[in-house]
DNA sequence: AATTTCATGTAACCAGTTACATGATTCA
DNA sequence: TGAATCATGTAACTGGTTACATGAAATT
């Protein structure tokens, strides 16, 4: 069996970017340091096993610059094979536990669909998203009225829960956005 | 050393969750699948273990009901340095860790807060929450503009900043608009 | 009588964290 | 020359997941 990949959130954020251009293991922690994208620790206990997992996996080849010196830098390519696995993996549809556990994996997706899968995928993928945000906050606010009556826990609990239909009706809104924008492009 | 307790997000809810009512394990399993609050898996491999470790460090106790039973129901109650514990890491200030990478642990405590610190502390956290989210809007907002400049992954990377940065501007409007709501209460 | 729900627990596993270690190169 | 940055790695630990196990009580 090909043992498929560790399909954590990290190796898909390793795959996406690797898939964008060549980085080493040092470039993926300074990526994860210095810019805002989803919450990926630069530990290289976390990095440098994943790399060697999926290097193992075939998904990605690790050239070494500088072979006889004490540390050589291995700069890592996407395979064709990891390449697919990322297609699949971008692909995959949407279902209502990733609306309600794994939002942000789902942005972290659409992040490198566009240069993986094209427009045209990506505009359906935002259109799948809207109309099954729509339903997860109208079950959001049948909660909040239940708690609402039942009122212990009251004053900050029900805000809270607010808040959280607050960030998927923004979400929904940036997504109808940005279908339009797609399309006039 | 008293070894504080361990401070994970579950161990949060449990406590926060504890201190409204007396709960089982079981009940805390019912309530995270039955209810939409966070992403705590209602799995027992990691409830029971949980409690066991909060009752050892004082924080709860369990009152057995049918001791004789072989399988009693044990029922938790918050202890006093519990209630202690709980205050302290609901009053934590805020920092700007905590926007970037733990928003949702931020959520949590402001839901408990209402019944723990009461309404003035709860309006004063969504202050410094207000005041903090901003200038990380303005940091992403940044970010966005050299991704756009630099513009390889273009097309959806871009436009996937732009949710996380949505994503922020609600919940700082909803922090105002419950600010206005609990003053006016 | 069979199924579902109540109710607690353990064992194997795994990803990620923290902390440490090594050493080259570049910059002040 | 000393500090910061480049660069890769390991070891110990830990929290949580998955899967399994047990059995009583209530429901169908």
């Amino acid at each position: 069996m090909t043992r498929g990949f560790p399909s954590t959130t990290l190796s898909l954020a390793i795959l996406g970017l690797i898939s964008q251009e060549p980085l080493s293991g040092y470039d993926l922690r300074k990526t994860f340091l210095t810019t805002p994208m989803g919450h990926f620790s630069p530990s290289p206990g976390a990095i440098y096993p994943a790399l060697k997992k999926m290097e193992h996996a075939g998904l990605i080849a690790g050239k070494i610059e500088g072979q006889n010196t004490l540390r050589p830098k291995r700069t890592y390519t996407v395979t064709a094979k990891g390449l697919k696995a990322l297609r699949q993996r971008l692909s995959a549809p949407i279902t209502d536990s990733d609306i309600t556990w794994r939002l942000d994996e789902l942005m972290l997706r659409f992040a490198f669909m566009g240069n993986v899968l094209g427009k045209r995928e990506s505009i359906a993928f935002l259109y799948d998203l809207a109309s099954r945000i729509e339903p997860h906050v109208k079950y959001l606010k049948d909660h909040l009225k239940i708690q609402r009556e039942r009122e212990h826990n009251r004053l900050t609990g029900a805000y809270a829960l607010e808040q959280g239909i607050a960030k998927y009706e923004a979400t929904a809104a940036w997504a109808r956005r940005v279908i339009a924008a797609l399309k006039s492009e």
